[in-house]
DNA sequence: TTGTACGCGTTATCAC
DNA sequence: GTGATAACGCGTACAA
């Protein structure tokens, strides 16, 4: 009854059981008309009932094209990352693309190891959340010999189309807001400072105090990495310098309670010591207590407008490498005061 | 410099380059030995320098194995997959296999056009997190010519391999935690009443009462839908019927916190007033304040184990479908009342 | 040990 | 309007 190695059904047994050739099923098939309305219909019919469906591998092979995208990311299990890889896969999935998803725990190598292994499968185009910097491959990035567009991080001399969020006004939301929560002594905790993204970040952190006439203090720099741990370990540091300030804008939300978590253990009470800011919006973000004041990324968005940018170098290998920069949001939670007052 | 439209190399080009024929080339890439050493230097030197990768697509159609498999899941934003899809994908890297992601948001009609594109694209295995009955669909799912298995659900009645943990067992560890911190009157927020995950949860709760000579109380009992608010609005219903519990087990962690946020709004206290317990040990769960007393699932190696069910029934066809639970673990935090004495 | 030639399942070009 | 047939790039039986 269940013929599992029941051999798989091809345009030929279509074409013999409806008695045509091959060509015409396949005209059919792919709609180009040219056939009587008879012939499709019977060869439709046939179709139904063998239940049969095309293979993609051959079609891929004769066409070359195999309708499917590579997805690198560093890591799925990191928050920021399904609400964008589901926004990637909505949208391929419109076009009839298949989504093959790569995670690289943000190493370089793997990345590389990535866009081969996704070269030889002859995807179409690739969308890369890399890490890896331009020289140490640019010769894989640009000859790649596939479409490839950066989302979420840029890769600084990269020629390509970059899908991302506008990081450094973002960053400006935030601390402007804590400015006009009536703080003026404002802590910044950093990410991994080799990263691009942290480096916006931070310009706009300093940008929004020089707006405000307000000076960078060097006491109230301090480098996370991006983790809980960090952001922990970072407001230690803050704690035993010794130094005064009444707010601190963490680079992200991870770190952003990390440093609450600290702060809280060491009698600090946030928002009324310290008003804390992050930035991401991850959903525990809205859960925690305190909810966190944050910025939030249009992140399925922004998968779905890569995928967009992708398509239009699959289909134009001479378009242009643009930016898409997407505005980011000031979400007002409790740890930096609640709304505020105008 | 950048010609991106170069066309791709073939192995005729590495043949010619290394002045041998494509037989000896495929020989020594797939180091099937009965070549000179001396040829084998030279063609793989030649691979090097022209930078040859064999093409998979033409591969696949030849050897009838894409080297890809299909992972169908209902979103990946849900809290719950990312960990599961991290495992599959890294498993699946490891015998070099491209994982493609598909999302259905629970529907079955997607999930049965997502097999058909799956088939279509010729993938060698397919691992599906269903919501599809088997009559509904048993003519796919068993006769699908391309091996599946089934993680995190069961489907009742499919005669696949199934990669789960063992529902019943963790709510009876819920369950009795909750007894043993003395509480007695224990009402229970269920899933969706039609999932057969919800019904192993509800089967725990119900064994380990009458395990401990407790009565199920139906006005302890009412329906939620795994949902943050599903298990808000749950909550609210039992505080409505005005019955006394002094504990709360719910199906899943979103809806435990539902329940917290609104037990919290109608000034009971978690956990002096009501102790509450999940399942699944989302992020969140830990985060939360308070920290939510949860069974963890073995996420991860269930993506893992299920990828090695996979393999075993790719490489053999008649292989017996088999059953594979994890363990569950109790996972005690504050929303319980913290550390059992004993 | 090495090379020639066929076929995997399509699409597309050419005859009829 | 329809049907042979040549690719697509690779693996392998067979011949040498």
């Amino acid at each position: 009854m269940q013929r599992k190695d029941l051999k798989r059904l091809t345009i030929k047994d279509v074409a013999r059981t409806a008695g045509v050739s091959i060509a015409t099923v396949s005209r059919i098939l792919n709609g180009q008309g040219g056939v009587s309305e008879e012939l499709i219909d019977k060869v439709q019919l046939t179709v139904q009932e063998l239940n049969y469906q095309p293979n993609a591998v051959a079609r891929a092979l004769k066409v070359q094209e195999s309708r499917s995208i590579g997805l690198i990311i560093p890591d799925i299990g990191n928050p920021f990352f399904p609400a964008l890889v589901r926004g990637v896969e909505d949208a391929a999935q419109v076009h009839g693309y298949a989504l093959i998803l790569c995670n690289t725990d943000g190493d370089p190598d793997k990345e590389i190891n990535y866009i081969k292994f996704l070269r030889s499968k002859q995807v179409d185009g690739i969308l890369l959340v890399g890490n890896i910097g331009f020289e140490q491959s640019g010769h894989w990035l640009s000859d790649a010999a596939v479409p490839i567009v950066l989302v979420d991080r840029r890769i600084a001399g990269a020629p390509l189309s970059t899908v991302i969020v506008d990081n450094q006004a973002g960053a400006v939301l935030a601390v402007e807001h804590l400015i006009r929560q009536g703080r003026r002594q404002i802590a910044i905790v950093s990410g991994r400072p080799a990263s691009p993204t942290n480096t916006e970040r931070v310009n706009g952190y300093i940008q929004a105090l020089a707006a405000n006439r307000l000076f960078c203090r060097t006491d109230l720099v301090v480098n996370g990495d991006f983790t809980f741990e960090g952001g922990y370990r970072a407001a230690e540091i803050l704690l035993n310098r010794g130094c005064r300030f009444d707010a601190i804008f963490a680079a992200n939300d991870l770190m952003a309670i990390g440093v609450i978590e600290c702060l809280a253990q060491n009698g600090r009470r946030v928002p009324d010591d310290v008003a804390v800011a992050g930035f991401d919006n991850i959903r525990l973000a809205a859960w925690y207590k305190p909810a966190l004041t944050t910025i939030n990324q249009p992140v399925y968005e922004m998968g779905q407008l890569a995928v967009a940018a992708l398509l239009e170098h699959m289909a134009d290998s001479g378009a242009q490498a643009r930016d898409i920069m997407l505005k980011p949001e000031l979400i007002i939670r409790q740890s930096s005061g609640g709304k505020e007052q105008s």
